[in-house]
DNA sequence: CTAGGGTTAG
């Protein structure tokens, strides 16, 4: 009898009371429903009235509002938090998840953390994940180690989501050593584990390990997080054909695709230019209802211009709700524009995002000035650099400079060409200089080309493309000597040329071209289709550029005739799959070169097709023999 | 009815 008499007594001493067990309960139903901190701050003094403001399960929760909800405000969560006699851990860790999240000085964090030690207050398996991915954003390492001799110390060693926080932090750190120690260390990592350190090897580069790794993963146990990442991990460094067979293969497997894979699977496409699978994607976002937000909508736009296809993109943007009309999805808009040698469509793009008082950044005068560089639009060029700095404020950096140099070198105008130049703040970049040398060789200035020439190999000296350009500046002057000092320079060096390539996709396969290749199952009538076009539009005019076989270092493999071009092989391979009247379009990795370019302006007119070409710089429609650069390239 | 709260991919 007496014991349970005890036993009641003790509960009313350290258990709340009925009254304050009401007040909690409705002080939590209230914060529950809480959207806004002028919300927050009634509930604050509601607290106060009922006598909790020293409570911490009630202002634990006002609190977690102010600190991690999405419109609270921290700095009134430290308040409150300092007018806490006693917080307890979950205080503290509410206030640390904020200042990790919200604060522009995760450090901050850290700090936190040693003001709970001091108060003796114990951290628990929620306190670590904060206190780590703090570690995580400001770069810490060796707090991050210290932390995690703290995780092992309080005995949350074997706490999944502290682990999975450890790994995490040194992925985020580049030591993916003791990422793959603290993963090695798990008795059964789970999905995050996995996905953490495959994206942590995809980051720094060591695609191969990140597959293994993803390949090692105990069945099912891939969510589509997962193969995002390792899909995301092939598009990032340029392998899109892995990336489009690993899609395949999560097809087969049933996995369903969500924003992520989309947008994954959009870059995956734009970067081959591949724009059937890219409509496809579309297409399934659309059917599908996966939200079409504006990261989304812009990753779209810029497949479809990258693809070719500017009226697509075009409808797409315009049909984004003005709210969702982010910089991005404008900058990306009108740099297509650009690319596709639009420069007035580009322009009066501007003047609308102007209207519509959305503020322009670098980024919208980098296209900006690039669309009035690749359309020769000079006057206009000279406007807007000028207002960019006068109207906007915006200090020009290097590629505005770089901009300004290529649209004026274009055009012949060396002197102000090199003002610019002369009146950078900064020493100019390669590719300041590479856009001078540049309109050199068009213009065949070897006096000045000789000048800059050396100065823009050596501020690059692995960038084959530079060497090429100055040899080819020789070359057209007649000056071998020079052109063999250059190649040996390069052959010296070690620098190997990037083997030129053309690629076009036909019923959703995307097939490769080089220069000369034969390894295509059909190259037997390919190169006969090729040998066709030529004798055709010799009828028309054609004759080969023997100005660039010669010394042809500059866009494909030497050794190979410029009558077997990658490009041309593409067009062929267009010819005989296409219906007549179809657009062939065909993405390649260099420059279109002299002889490509006219005999694709005659195969538009003798065969009466549009041809569409994305080179490293930017489209080309080839239409009743004209191209939509005007040969300005 | 002393709970409440943490990690990943574009």
């Amino acid at each position: 009898m007496s014991l349970s008499l005890q036993v009641q007594v003790q509960v009313q001493v350290i258990g709340a009371s009925p009254v304050l067990r009401r007040r909690r309960h409705e002080m939590e139903m209230e914060t529950q429903r809480c959207s806004s901190m002028a919300h927050l701050k009634q509930l604050h003094s509601r607290a106060i009235r009922l006598g909790l403001s020293s409570d911490n399960d009630a202002m634990g929760r006002l609190i977690k509002f102010c600190a991690v909800s999405e419109h609270g405000d921290l700095s009134y969560a430290l308040q409150l938090f300092d007018q806490m006699p006693q917080p307890d851990a979950f205080i503290y860790n509410t206030i640390m998840r904020g200042l990790c999240r919200k604060s522009h000085f995760p450090m901050d964090c850290l700090l936190f953390y040693l003001r709970m030690l001091r108060r003796s207050v114990s951290p628990n398996r929620f306190t670590f994940p904060s206190v780590i991915g703090a570690c995580c954003l400001a770069n810490a390492v060796e707090e991050g180690r210290q932390v995690h001799a703290h995780v092992l110390k309080f005995g949350f060693g074997e706490d999944g989501f502290c682990q999975n926080s450890l790994i995490h932090m040194y992925v985020g750190c580049g030591a993916l050593d003791d990422a793959r120690k603290v993963f090695d260390g798990m008795p059964a990592p789970d999905v995050v584990s996995w996905t953490t350190l495959i994206a942590g090897y995809s980051r720094c580069g060591s695609v191969d390990e990140a597959f293994r790794l993803f390949e090692s993963m105990p069945e099912g146990e891939r969510s589509s997080v997962s193969w995002n990442a390792m899909i995301a991990s092939y598009v990032q460094s340029n392998r899109f054909h892995e990336a489009f067979a690993l899609f395949q293969r999560m097809r087969d497997e049933k996995v369903e695709l969500d924003k992520y894979l989309a947008a994954s699977m959009l870059s995956a496409c734009t970067g081959l230019g591949a724009l059937n699978q890219g409509k496809w994607i579309h297409r399934y976002i659309d059917e599908s209802g996966i939200e079409l937000d504006s990261k989304l909508a812009t990753t779209i736009i810029d497949m479809y211009c990258k693809c070719g296809c500017l009226e697509k993109a075009y409808q797409v943007f315009k049909e984004l709700p003005r709210k969702d009309k982010g910089i991005s999805s404008w900058n990306c808009m009108i740099g297509g524009l650009a690319m596709h040698g639009k420069g007035k469509a580009a322009i009066e793009l501007f003047e609308e995002m102007h209207g519509q008082r959305v503020a322009p950044d670098n980024i919208t005068f980098v296209n900006l000035l690039s669309a009035c560089a690749h359309s020769g639009l000079v006057e206009e060029g000279r406007h807007y650099f000028r207002r960019m700095t006068e109207a906007h404020g915006i200090e020009p950096r290097k590629e505005h400079y770089g901009c300004m140099v290529d649209l004026l070198g274009r055009a012949g105008m060396f002197e102000e060409a090199k003002e610019i130049v002369g009146n950078m703040p900064i020493s100019p970049d390669a590719g300041v200089l590479g856009a001078l040398l540049g309109a050199c060789k068009i213009h065949r200035n070897v006096d000045l080309g000789e000048e800059i020439g050396e100065s823009v190999i050596e501020l690059e000296p692995n960038n084959s493309g530079r060497y090429v350009v100055l040899a080819n500046l020789y070359a057209n002057a007649g000056r071998w000597e020079d052109v063999a000092k250059v190649r040996k320079l390069m052959n010296d060096r070690g620098v190997k040329k990037a083997p030129g390539f053309s690629i076009i996709e036909f019923d959703g396969v995307v097939s490769e071209f080089i220069a000369g290749g034969r390894t295509h199952p059909e190259s037997k009538e390919l190169y006969a289709k090729v040998d066709e076009i030529l004798e055709r539009i010799r009828g028309f005019g054609y004759v080969p550029d023997v100005d660039g076989v010669l010394h042809d270092l500059e866009e494909e493999e030497k050794e190979n005739p410029l009558y077997y071009h990658s490009e041309k092989l593409a067009i062929a391979f267009g010819l005989l799959k296409t219906k007549p009247g179809e657009t062939i379009r065909i993405s390649k990795n260099l420059r279109v070169c002299k002889d490509c370019h006219n005999a694709s302006k005659l195969v538009s007119k003798v065969f009466e097709r549009e041809i569409i070409v994305r080179d490293r710089n930017r489209f080309h429609h080839f239409r009743m023999g004209e191209c939509s650069c005007q040969d300005y390239w």
